[in-house]
DNA sequence: TTCCCTTCTTGGAACGTTCCAACTAGTGTC
DNA sequence: GACACTAGTTGGAACGTTCCAAGAAGGGAA
């Protein structure tokens, strides 16, 4: 905590070269002598300088900035995709500004406000709750990648998502595959993944001439919600041999309430989940579920929001990855 | 995406007055009449105007930023400490930037150079494989606040932690009281925090008279470190009744290799761990375990952090914040 | 010697804010 | 009618960079 921050000038006077100079020997100009380079360079170092990021930014009119929405830090699957952001965002001299949305949408906006104060020159968002209407504004000031739905359009909106329809008709065939027919689904409320999920399941359901079978109770994407939901299920339906659930969370929350109703998992109940979040792959947990790339997406996001920043007004981009059945310990083929 | 970006300039001409006093009028001076503070605010209003936090902090000399290190994000206890340092940062005003270090020492540097150039005021570390010797070197630039760690020294550093000793004690004392004599310990591998929570273990058998039984293998705070060590000490020490875990993740693979080897938590074998992660109090793991107050750590390092940075050269503050003991189902008396 | 070309170097303007000293109009006061 | 206030308002300087047009120094070619 020296008395002031070194700045450019500074090491120019201890260099005895002008800021110009500086400015370009620092950032590897070719047009600077050995000379000018080796005393610029041994001057910032012995002064301990740090560019101004602000600065910098002002007079370049970029920030290398990025902005990243989690709208809820507590579903374990947004850390795995954020590493995959960090990870590119790093990689190509971005900074990372992260920020949790409150479920209050008052405090929401004032957070993004903020985010674009900062000029970021994107925005990723992992956010299955924000409304289209709220993105497509967005994406009005910013361009925009959302990770995980693929519901909004918009010029400057990218989205990185998996088949979400089809990932949930691999876990539907699987089950059957393994023999059960008495199939139930749990949701995760209203929004589109859910949805979709849900879709996945009816399909595959009547493709195997299993509509009859089916059998829907609504879910909130929570543990608690999950425990409530199959609590209800094993009340209205009780001869169901097998559960696919909207996603890893609340999958562990039909496993808690297949134990307290005497079902052993995967003897007596079948569980399967959607997600392939890091912990559900625990060996204590060993959840059979439908593997999303998370690492992946978060790192094609990045990348996808980066090409949309440096060459802005191209055609928009939906990507969609593969998510694969993950094989582990909660399903079994039915006991009768 | 309009043309160019509104900036004052841009507002103090459409609202036919001078640029400073937009300024004032935009921060809420009470200096400027109710007429032109009516104007100002409709012009940027109506052109969208967002102001440059980059301008701002230069002309301003401060960034409104606090930079966050968390080397991995891969554990949630994180997640839960991050909850109460955005939440307390975003009330104050200041910008979270999060950085999640790589295992890298060099990528380390590059991104902890990253945030400085940003100018953040101040860094919170949740960073337990960081040594102490790069902690100090930067506190010399910035004021710093550890979480979860209390080894540290420094000018301008100050920690947020729990007392691991007192909390290990509780721990095995609550087993002792079980009627457990024969408790394991698996460690957290080498860092200050696992060192102080063996400590605790120990301390706590021989005031229990149990100097005989005491039985420590190395862990290293992950699921599978946990799982290698369960399996060695049901090799080495099979007449054992119960662990005492040096974090939850850990405790989780002690509890799978439980399971492997035949015995049942927690009839069998006792597993209590230590962090309090939100993920094993879900009905599925039910992990009993020493319940730090994660999200108030959170809260309190970002209120230190910023009252250092507001009144700098004041002592150091060591905050200890209490940990409870978290009852939940895999402790039961010993069988035999 | 003169002139042109490179190679290296430079000071000034600009980026969008905030701060400050100074200015203008009223409004009272005597 | 002069004076001092007060309430609003203003332009210019500053913050630490980058960019740009232009300058200095040295080397060849004529």
């Amino acid at each position: 905590m020296a008395g002031h921050k070194p700045t450019i000038h500074d090491v120019a006077a201890k260099a005895g070269v002008s800021k110009s100079l500086v400015s370009l020997a620092l950032r590897g100009s070719d047009k600077v002598s050995a000379e000018s380079q080796l005393a610029i360079e041994s001057a910032a170092a012995e002064l301990g300088y740090r560019p101004n990021a602000a600065a910098r930014s002002l007079a370049d009119r970029r920030s290398r900035a990025i902005g990243v929405l989690v709208l809820d830090f507590n579903n374990p699957i947004f850390a795995q995709i954020l590493d995959g952001v960090q990870k590119v965002a790093g990689e190509n001299g971005y900074n990372t500004l992260i920020v949790t949305g409150s479920a209050d949408t008052v405090r929401q906006e004032s957070e993004l406000a903020r985010l674009l104060e900062f000029q970021v020159e994107g925005l990723i968002l992992i956010a299955h709750r924000l409304s289209a209407e709220t993105i497509t504004r967005i994406s009005d000031e910013r361009p925009v990648t959302i990770i995980t739905r693929n519901d909004v359009t918009g010029a400057n909106v990218d989205t990185i998502s998996n088949d979400d329809q089809a990932g949930a008709r691999i876990a539907v065939e699987y089950l059957i595959s393994l023999g059960h027919s008495r199939i139930a689904h749990v949701t995760g409320g209203d929004n589109q993944i859910s949805r979709d999920r849900e879709k996945g399941y009816r399909d595959a359901m009547i493709a195997a001439g299993l509509h009859d079978h089916i059998h829907v109770i609504e879910g909130d994407f929570t543990d608690s919600g999950g425990y409530r939901a199959a609590n209800e299920l094993f009340a209205s339906y009780p001869e169901a041999t097998a559960a696919f659930v909207a996603n890893d969370l609340s999958a562990l929350g039909v496993m808690a309430a297949a134990a307290d109703s005497g079902r052993n998992v995967p003897t007596d109940f079948s569980v399967i989940g959607y997600d392939g979040m890091a912990l559900a792959s625990l060996r204590t947990l060993n959840l059979t579920t439908i593997q999303q790339p998370l690492v992946e997406m978060g790192r094609l996001a990045v990348a996808q929001l980066l090409a949309r920043i440096s060459t802005p007004n191209t055609p928009n981009v939906s990507v969609q990855v593969d998510s694969q059945l993950h094989l582990a310990g909660t399903c079994a083929p039915p006991s009768k």
